[in-house]
DNA sequence: AATGAATGAGCTTTCATTCAT
DNA sequence: GATGAATGAAAGCTCATTCAT
C-alpha cells in the first residue's frame, strides 16, 4: 500500500510546481516588490553565494545563510522554496558568464595559434572567477543527474566551438585530417576543464604563463599544428 | 531534512574525522583472528563498496552496509570505526590497482606510438574497473583535504611516469623540448582522466576504438610527433 | 517543472510501501525481537492511546508520545514510521472489538424486543469502551478520506446487521413493510451511534435504564412494532 | 511536519483562544466606518468561509484567506483578531440560520405526519446549505469545549422544539405516553442530525424522497404513530 | 562475537503575528 | 487603511554511535 499519509502532514499546494523560464531546478522564489525586500533577497543570494563556496551545498544550512544575511531563518522561506532555489538564481549567472565566453571572438589579429592562445587565456579567466561554483556543480553532478546535466549543459556550448573551430582548421588543411572533430574537441576541452579546476579549485600550484603556453602549444600540437620554440605556428607544417 | 551525522562525537561539519597516522584516514580497524570474524569483516568491505558505489559515500548509512552484509549494525563498529575507516580499506584497493597500472610495462615492441597506445588502453581498463570508487573520490575530494590528498596521490605515479616518457622522448629528440615536461604531463594525464570519468562515470557514450586511438593521436601530436592516417609514427617527423 | 530535488533531501528508500496485511494506514512498524523491545513497543503504543485521547491525534506530538512512555523520541521511530503508523495498531483493537460486538448473538431467550434490547446494551458497552478512538476517527473522519472510509468500514457490520435484522422481522410479519431496510438500518444506526457518542464523549448525561428503553422502544416502534407499558411486545399489533 | 501556530503568544495547546464576555470565541473585530471598509471586512469573512470549507479551520491559513480576499494579511489583522475571531462572524450566521428553521411553522394543513415530514424537509434543506460550515464546527468539538458547547447550543432549540412536539402528541392521545419526550427527542434529533452529515457532507448517496419518507416514518413511528403505506397516519391507531 | 535497543544533537520547515513603511 | 517583510517558537525526522544483553 503507498504511504497514505493519514492526516496528510504536509499539504502539496500547487505553488512550487510552476517553473519560472530559464529556472533549473525548483525556482519557485518570490520576487519582492519593496526596495527593502529587495535588498534582502540579494543579501541572501550573496550569503548562501558565499556559505555554498566555504562548505559546499550539502553542507550548508539554511541558518548558515539567514545567518550570514544578517537575517532570520524565516526570511529565507519567504523568497526562496529550498536551498536547491537559491541555487538556480546563482547557477543561473555562473551559465550565463560561462556561455558569453564561449561564444567570444577573440579580437586578436594573429595567426591561429594566437587565436587559440586567447581563447585558452579566457577561458582561465572565467574558470577562475567561477571556479568555486563550478567545483559545486561538479561535486553535486556525481550524485544527481539534474547536475550532471547542467555540468553537461555548461560545458557544451565550449565543446561546440571547439569542434566548429578545428573542423574548419581541417578544411584549411591546418589540422590533422585524421582527427573526429568531436572527439578530440570533448577530450581537449575536459583537459582544460580539468586542469583549471586542479588549479583554481584545489590549489594546485601553476605558473599562469607556462600554463596558457603549454595549453596552447599542446593543443596546437595535438591537431596537428606545429609550433616553434617561441609558440609562433611553423607555417606550411602540416 | 534531518543532517545526519552522529551525535555525542559530532564531527566538525565538512570533515571526514581525525585522521591517525598509520591509516590513510581515520582510526586503525582491528584485524579479526577467527574465521568467522575474517569473513564477518570482509562481508563488511565488499557491503560498503556497493552501498557506496549506488549511495555515495555521504549517503550510506552504516545501516545500509550492515544489512548488505546480512550483519547487525552493532558488529560494525567491532571491525571499523566510523564509516571513513571502511573507506580506507577500499582505497588501499583501488589504489593498489592503480599504482600497479601506472607501473605497467607494455610488452609491445611497437614504436613509441604503440606504447602510448597500449598504455592509454590499460588507464582505460583501470579507470573503467575503478570508476565508482575514483569518482566517490573525486566527489570527496571537493570538500575534504583528506580526499583531495587522496586523489593527487593516485594520479602521482601516472604523472611521473608521463614525466619520465615525455622527458625520454624529449632526449630522444623525439618529443617537442619546448614543453614543460611536468606541465605537460599534467594537463595530458588530467585529459586522460577527465574523460574517463565522463565516459565510465557519468555515462556519455563513446566509441572505444575511436577513443583510444583520437586518445593516442592527440597525446603523440601534442608532443610533438606526427602520426600519418593509420595512426603510425611519421619517422623523422620533428 | 516538476520539483527536482536537487541532490534529494530525503532518499525514498522502498520500505514504507510495503504494508502489512490488514493495515489500514501506513503500518511499516517493526516488530522487536527482544523481550525489552517488545516491552518497550508496548510501552509506546499504550502512551500513543493515551496521549490521543488526551490531546487529540493532531496535536499530539512524537515527544509527548515518547515521553509518557518514558523512552527518548528517537526510539519511536525505531518501531514507527509516523504517528499515523501506531494510529493503524490502535485501530486494529478498536475495529476488531467493534466488529466482535456487532457479530455477537444475544444468548437471551426472549422475545424480539428483548433481543433488540440486548443488542443496544451490547452496543452501549463496546461504544463506551470504544468512544475515545471512535470520537478520534470521528474528527479525522471530517478531514481525511482515509478516515472516512475507516469511519463507514466499522459502521458497515452493524448496518448489515440491522438490516438483515429489520428485513427477516418483515419477512415475518413483524416489522413494517413499507420500510426501506436497508435506508432504516442506515438512520437507526446513526441515532445510536450519535447518542453514544454525545453520552460518553460529549459529556452529555443520560440515565443508563432510561436511555436503554428509550432506545429500544424507538427502534422496536419505529420499525413498526408497539411495545406496550414495561416494554414488551404487543402481540399482534403489527 | 512542524507545528504551525504562532509564536510570542502561543496558543495553549488544543485551546482555541480564550474567548471575551460578549462574542462567541475570541476578540471583538472592529466594525469598518468607510466604504471600502465594510467590503474589505466583508470579503475576508467570504474568503475565510470558503477557505474553511475547503480546508477546514485547522488547515486554513491566515494567508489563505487574505489571498482569497485579495488582500494583503496584514489587513486581516486590522479587522479580526485571529482565525477563531472570523470564525465568530460565520457562525453567527449558521447558528441564525439554523434557529430560523428550528422555528419554523409549517404552514401545511396536513395532519400530524404531513407537519412531521415539512419538518423533516426543513431540516434537510437548511443542513444541506449548512453542511459544511456544520460539519467543522463538529470536527473542532470533538477537542474544543467552546466548540461543543456552540454544538451543543445550535441543535437545543431543534431539541426543545421536538420535545415540546412530542409531550403535545402525547397530550393528544397521538404518542406513546411510555416515551420519555426530552430523551426521545434528544435520539430522533441525533439520528437526523447524523443523517443528514452523512449525507451532505461525507458524501453517502441517498435518494431524497425515500429518505424524507423513510426518516418521517421512522420518526412517526418511533413515538407510536402507525403510517400507512402511503405514509398516512392510521387514525385511532394508538 | 553478535545483536539490536536506545539516545539525542541537529537540521528543516511552517505560519501566526508584529510592525516599519 | 493597506502592504508585505521579518521574526522565531516548535515539531518532525535522521542516523552515527553506545551499550546492555
Amino acid at each position: 500500500m503507498a504511504r497514505p499519509e493519514a492526516s496528510p502532514p504536509r499539504r502539496p499546494r500547487g505553488g512550487s510546481g510552476s517553473s519560472q523560464a530559464g529556472a533549473f531546478l525548483s525556482g519557485a522564489s518570490s520576487i519582492p516588490t519593496t526596495t527593502r525586500g529587495r535588498r534582502t533577497r540579494a543579501a541572501l543570494i550573496n550569503a548562501a553565494r558565499e556559505v555554498f563556496e566555504e562548505l559546499g551545498f550539502r553542507d550548508a544550512r539554511i541558518s548558515d545563510i539567514a545567518k550570514r544575511a544578517g537575517t532570520s531563518y524565516g526570511v529565507f522561506y519567504h523568497y526562496f522554496d529550498s536551498k536547491e532555489s537559491v541555487l538556480d538564481e546563482l547557477f543561473t549567472s555562473v551559465t550565463g558568464d560561462m556561455y558569453n565566453a564561449s561564444q567570444a571572438r577573440s579580437k586578436s589579429d594573429g595567426d591561429v595559434v594566437d587565436k587559440i592562445r586567447a581563447s585558452n587565456r579566457q577561458y582561465l579567466v572565467v574558470a577562475a572567477r567561477n571556479a568555486q561554483l563550478i567545483a559545486m556543480i561538479e561535486e553535486l553532478a556525481y550524485r544527481d543527474p539534474q547536475f550532471r546535466e547542467l555540468k553537461l549543459r555548461i560545458r557544451e556550448p565550449f565543446l561546440l566551438r571547439n569542434e566548429a573551430g578545428i573542423r574548419r582548421l581541417q578544411e584549411q588543411g591546418l589540422a590533422d585530417p585524421n582527427l573526429d572533430a568531436a572527439m578530440a574537441a570533448s577530450m581537449l576541452g575536459g583537459m582544460i576543464e580539468h586542469f583549471t579546476l586542479l588549479w583554481f579549485f584545489h590549489g594546485v600550484p601553476y605558473d599562469e604563463e607556462l600554463a596558457v603556453e603549454t595549453l596552447t602549444r599542446l593543443w596546437a600540437q595535438a591537431i596537428g599544428m606545429r609550433l616553434d620554440e617561441s609558440g609562433r605556428l611553423v607555417q606550411g607544417a602540416r
